[in-house]
DNA sequence: TCCAAATTTGAAATCGCTTTGAATGCAATT
DNA sequence: AATTGCATTCAAAGCGATTTCAAATTTGGA
């Protein structure tokens, strides 16, 4: 059924029924009403391809996703945020794996140049992240989800890691810990970097000197996780509180502690940023856990919301978002024990 | 940069440009690397849209997620496992994402109508599902993730889910377990009703009476699974066995357990499934678990490649494949205590 | 009643590619 | 020298929509 069909069957033109279809104005209102009714009751849809070569737009969003950083489960909630929003607008979303970071950057060309895409979405950036001075060079619209340090001006939507950071450690000095490790992300990341300064931060205000034994930097996998809090456990004196990058660190945390023959919330306090799984709930663990929460679905919704406006032509550089982080305290924290 | 241009750069045809580029065989040898050369040192790409109305073919595959089901843990890695081998093919992957099912069959519809993509996969298939039915009626290639019952053949791949269950039930009443407790997924679905059948066919080749009161079924969550489980320790006699469909149930299992002040491999045995997260691994955890292990990640791939197959022709009937479970016994299963 | 203005419709150009069918040049054959 | 055949190349016709510009129709005012 294509546009043409239509219009023989409704004796008109294609011109009419185009417009008809896309609410110009300069159409006798009954004939709209025909055209829309018959359209519908014959399940016309333009083709995708014939109208995004007609309009220049292709009607999608990008999203690159390395296999290794960023395919974890938090992308999930972030596609289903976007998603969300993006689906109202009939707007789809492109998703390319890479396994490099080489492939990633070939990715962005290509994309780039077969027009495949309006606008991307640009995760896990560095401090100085090469991707996003690319994209403003091959002139792509993209919000960036975090922050980078790069001259020129990007859209951005980011949360407050160091805020968020800052409040858990001092929290966790307020209840008498001085012993506080930091199971943070890689190196170079900004959030990763981001999270290191709020603990700094906390400590040196309170005067509590660094130790780097208690700094760990990796993925957020459980594994990786409960190996680093087990060899931080064996240090003497060892560490009283954990700050967990993310819910699958805490799990790994957890398990260590356990193992460890000590009692999370007793012998050792906790707190773990939480992007908010609809499956893992903080406040349904035993002990609950205290959390750094901030909902990634609605990041991935505000997200698409932004890249509308950057499509609708509101300048990059007017687009930028930080968002607070909540501390959630639950049993997990608790004073240290003397 | 279009083929016009770089046909004008290069002084020749738009024809030869793109048959040298495509390479057809009717085009000088001298004069495609020439064109070769040239293309890849202007970085052009031809136009996804226009290429794809002139073909006919979309260049993508698209994926139709639920919200509330389908966006688990699961689904990133399931997509990992697509994304890389539809990258190497240049076939992009199409998220939609709707909240409802009346809204499902919606953007098939549309999706189908406005010949987004080649074909579609399928996912969380219930034992008759209308969907698949649809997509037959619209003619459009799918291959399904999991069985249906609906009269046609169609192209799917599916884990044996029957004889995992089976299996582990069996080696539980191995180990002197009478009361097992199943937490399946929602009823309805495909894969709950297998589970179920072989939970069953073990049962009742020992003669081992079934109570309903064992058996959940609920969406795979840590929450559910731990009120579930919860309830059930309550019991007396109580479970000494739980199945756990996924390893977030597991999760939820593992803390009911513990608040009730119980030992998992010890007081209660568990075995989960396992769609292998590179982020929780069971190996790990303390005690690991066992589990019925079934790396989805590894579907995901495979489902991209039988996409391929459909897509070049082989006959949706063709397309059968039912991939064994693996039972891997940890510490989580041990022998009832008298 | 007539003419200008406003409303409504349509023919054809356009988007950037692939592909059909025809044309060109050149070597080999008769 | 004329014919055939082959290897290359190109002009132009799609693909299915939007959009420009022109034409047809209706309306309103004098």
């Amino acid at each position: 059924m294509r546009l043409k069909d239509l219009a023989e069957h409704l004796g008109l033109s294609q011109t009419t029924v185009s417009r008809a279809l896309n609410g110009y104005p300069e159409v006798n209102e009954a004939t709209r009403l025909r055209v829309a009714e018959t359209a519908a009751r014959l399940g016309y849809r333009p083709n995708a391809s014939a109208l995004r070569l007609a309009t220049g737009r292709s009607g999608a969003v990008g999203l690159v996703l390395r296999g290794a950083d960023e395919l974890g489960p938090h992308m999930s909630e972030f596609l289903a945020g976007m998603g969300g929003r993006m689906g109202t607008e009939e707007i789809d979303i492109l998703v390319t794996t890479v396994d490099s970071y080489a492939e990633e950057v070939a990715a962005y060309r290509r994309i780039a140049a077969s027009q495949k895409v309006d606008a991307i979405v640009l995760h896990g950036p560095t401090l100085n992240d090469e991707r996003a001075e690319m994209l403003l060079e091959l002139k792509i619209p993209f919000v960036l989800h975090g922050r980078t340090n790069i001259g020129q001006p990007v859209a951005w939507l980011d949360i407050d890691n160091t805020g968020a950071v800052e409040r858990a450690t001092s929290h966790l000095l307020d209840l008498g810990h001085r012993r506080i490790a930091l199971l943070n992300g890689r190196k170079g990341r900004t959030f990763t970097e981001h999270r290191e300064i709020g603990y700094f931060a906390a400590l040196s205000a309170r005067g509590v000197p660094f130790d780097p034994a208690l700094m760990g930097n990796s993925v957020f996998t459980d594994e990786i996780a409960f190996r680093m809090a087990q060899a931080m456990l064996e240090l003497r004196p060892r560490p009283t509180a954990f700050l967990a990058g993310s819910m699958m660190t805490a799990l790994g945390v957890f398990r260590a502690i356990r193992q460890a023959g000590l009692e999370l919330g007793r012998d050792v306090s906790m707190i773990a940023h939480d992007d908010v799984f609809p499956y893992l709930n903080a406040d349904n663990m035993y002990p609950s856990m205290s959390t750094t929460r901030s909902p990634i679905r609605q990041a991935g919704m505000r997200i698409a919301e932004l890249i509308l406006q950057l499509l609708a032509g509101k300048p990059m550089a007017d687009i930028h978002e930080l968002w607070p982080v909540e501390l959630v305290l639950r049993e997990s924290s608790r004073p240290l024990l003397q």
